[in-house]
DNA sequence: CTTTAAATATGACTAGGGTCATGTATGACT
DNA sequence: AGTCATACATGACCCTAGTCATATTTAAAG
């Protein structure tokens, strides 16, 4: 590896630490750019170099911890269970994992939707963590079409779509609430009742 | 009404038709706060008088409409019909009236959901498009459970608050969408699969 | 018609995100 | 080692949302 590589990956990364420390002390919104490049020992216009946006490193801390927390969770889905078993929890170990750090998250999701509401207007893959997480969903369930526990005859697209939406729906509806209530029983109960069904079954 | 009251009026609406105009125009984010004050003869601190940021305009502009829209759809849903189809026919409505200008319901949602998800944080009360979904929602649910049309052990706010999460992120998903997909038929056949559940009924 | 207090309007000013012309370090090639 | 092209760093500068001390307008009271 070059020097100039060892140097950017060095910058990014004292960037990354600096601003961490800095949002967790003061918030997202308190902090400035200036700040942080005066901690991370670099100019101003270095840090749009390695981020386009301020918004982009808080992209960028989302990524980085949906990395890990997604990859954790496909090796515990490969174990052996019925697919709702599965399903229920992949989606409350992540729910879990976000109940951890209601802030952090608070702002991850908000501005994440923004910069992804926009950026969706130029061409692009769609990075979005509701689409990942749609993929991996729709996975779950051909499987369990294939074993006869899921209905054959439901597309399995909007299936994964609508566990998706609910998902996202209740980790909003969390986010914005004030009380304490526990995003992954909420969550629970949702699953259990897309699975049945809401009309009558006579 | 006083002179005053009249003036607020007066200007308020000079501030909406104007910005109106300029964000058709060119855009929200290219629209400057300066531009509108000018076009309505102005001072750029008396905006701030009316909205307290630029993003509150656009809210305003979402609030206008959704008044316009509820009001008409409220009133369809008193027909007699079975739920499932007012249900659809209402969320449909919906969808159809957003269809009309993608553009402007982009805007209007993603920075939305940015404002309401910072201001969430202060107390007060939730003002959120979904929130009011969910209600109307509910209402109908408990008509169709009275009727027997829907499962009786399920819980309306939970099933409401479903209905909810799958009509914003079929809406969401839509706007982020490139291609031209019918934003109103996709959600049509998501609330079929509600109804139906993703189980299997063996 | 004055006086006076409160509401509203004003625009110079501040703050902070983002740009860009210029300077400097790096590494490939001779 | 010396030369050169290219990548990267720099900070003065620009732009625009939002603030605030001051000025003006309204309306009520005397």
């Amino acid at each position: 590896m070059s020097l100039r590589e060892k140097k950017k990956i060095e910058t990014k990364s004292r960037i990354f630490e600096v601003s961490g420390r800095l949002f967790k002390e003061k918030g997202f919104e308190n902090t400035t750019v200036d700040e942080i490049t005066k901690e991370a020992g670099i100019a101003k216009g270095t840090f749009f170099n390695y981020f386009p946006t301020k918004e982009a490193l808080l992209m960028y801390f989302g990524e980085q911890k949906d990395e890990l927390i997604y990859n954790l969770i496909e090796n515990e889905t490969k174990r052996d269970a019925p697919t709702k078993e599965k399903i229920k929890n992949f989606l409350v170990h992540l729910a879990e994992s976000y109940e951890k750090d209601k802030e952090l998250t608070k702002l991850l999701i908000f501005e994440y939707r923004r910069y992804i509401g926009y950026s969706g207007l130029r061409p692009g893959e769609d990075k979005s963590r509701s689409h990942r997480l749609s993929t991996i969903l729709h996975d779950l369930l051909k499987v369990g079409v294939e074993n006869g526990e899921v209905s054959n005859d439901i597309k399995l697209t909007k299936a994964a779509e609508v566990l998706t939406a609910v998902y996202f729906h209740s980790l909003i509806t969390w986010l914005k609430s004030e009380t304490a209530f526990s995003f992954s029983k909420d969550l629970s109960g949702k699953i259990d009742m897309l699975f049945e069904g809401i009309g009558d079954r006579m």
